[in-house]
DNA sequence: TTTTACAGACCGACGGTCGGTCGTCAAGAG
DNA sequence: CTCTTGACGACCGACCGTCGGTCTGTAAAA
């Protein structure tokens, strides 16, 4: 084979690519290390010159997909106009049109990474997540109570509890997912909203609010994610 | 080797006794078949008799340690004399006194399970009980809706929720763990009961009580469990 | 010339398979 | 009641393929 040779960078989110696609297609377990290399055409030692082992990838990606996620809705979580709800409910709404911009590519990622057998890629990419949200968060929230909006005595706790939260969903979209193109997928489409309904009723109640300040979702919104091809 | 054979109920706990003690000393990953087989004083094929793969026995110790759990707070949950919130309170005492009656065991697993490397086992042992408890949990928030002590839209999608916060600790309890034996370990604690505390109050407010209607911890009991021999 | 990026043959360990063996126990013969 | 037989299921252990990871060496860059 030719050498080619590539700065450390680009070869590294390379091979990271490459990865990704394969995760989110077979799986992390089912995906091995040689499938990496052939995908991205580089050799073992080549691989392993920039991953000290296949546990890197997950670190690399999850830490990729999470910061790529925050970087863009920082707009909303610096702008000074807004108060501290009012932000709160643009990132979820920015969150939401981004979800629904992209729902064919999350749908089809969703169907492999809810499978049973990816059940760390799930959790990894979810504490990569967590991770990253978690000091904007506990800054929306901190400046909440600040505000006098929320009443929240450990923000930092109320942050993690909220952001963990979203983990609670993983068994009723395995099933959801499960459920799709047979006769239950209707029925398990509505149960899932009616949970994310309810869940942002449990972020307002623990940030001390009104039922209903923070809506988790909008009218058709579960049902256009989870049915778009 | 001398063949010994028997009812392939006993032989099942058997093994899944031998894996459970290998998983909790060495983790999931870092334990082999080889290891449990020789553990138990069998072979490769007695084992694969009885579990079609070493995933397997993660399942099988989950599930038992959950249902012994359950079965061990089964008089509480079932006793017609308490009210909704009294039955969840001493079942939640219940379960900090059994916690506090095998500190040292539970601590010494922790510190396993606890490990970055021990992820999987983690999330499989909090996914079975929270499978085992999520019923128990819903009737009492059913109950209590119904006598008009909490106030839950969708007991279901509540009691996901308060098991899920559980997780939320874990990077705290490891970050303890961690610091066990140096000098921030007495901060660590403090500020992991802390958390505890105030996801007792993140569970009245979910439920609709004031807080401070379900405390999580006791004084002393974080302390009592973390730093237990 | 030294350092960095890469090639690819190689290795050991591990999960899992497979053909076969041996205990156990029930049914039938003596 | 004892003994034989035979089927079934528990169990054995050599073996296999795969996979993550290593190592020696080489070409390009600095």
């Amino acid at each position: 084979m030719p050498r080619i040779v590539k700065s450390a960078d680009d070869r590294r989110n390379q091979i990271l690519d490459g990865a990704q696609a394969l995760f989110f297609e077979r799986g992390y377990e089912r995906t091995t290390v040689n499938d990496v290399i052939a995908k991205v055409g580089i050799s073992k030692g080549g691989f392993y010159h920039h991953f000290s082992a296949k546990e890197d990838l997950l670190e690399g990606i999850t830490a990729r997909l999470a910061q790529d996620a925050v970087a863009r809705v920082r707009d909303i979580l610096d702008d000074p106009a807004l108060g501290a709800l009012e932000r709160l409910n643009a990132f979820l709404a920015r969150s939401r049109q981004m979800k629904r911009e992209d729902a064919p590519k999350l749908r089809a990622a969703f169907d492999v990474i809810f499978r049973p057998e990816n059940l760390l890629l799930y959790h990894r990419i979810n504490a990569a997540s967590i991770a990253v949200m978690r000091p904007v968060l506990t800054r929306i929230i901190v400046e909440g109570t600040a505000e006098g909006v929320f009443a929240v005595p450990e923000p930092e706790a109320a942050a993690d509890i909220i952001l963990h939260i979203g983990a609670s969903t993983h068994d009723i979209m395995a099933r959801t997912i499960t459920a799709s193109g047979t006769a239950e997928e209707d029925a398990a489409i509505d149960e899932l909203d009616r949970r994310l309904h309810f869940y942002g009723i449990a972020v307002d109640r623990i940030l001390g609010l009104p039922d209903g300040s923070v809506p988790f979702v909008e009218p058709g919104f579960t049902r256009a994610v989870m049915t778009a091809r």
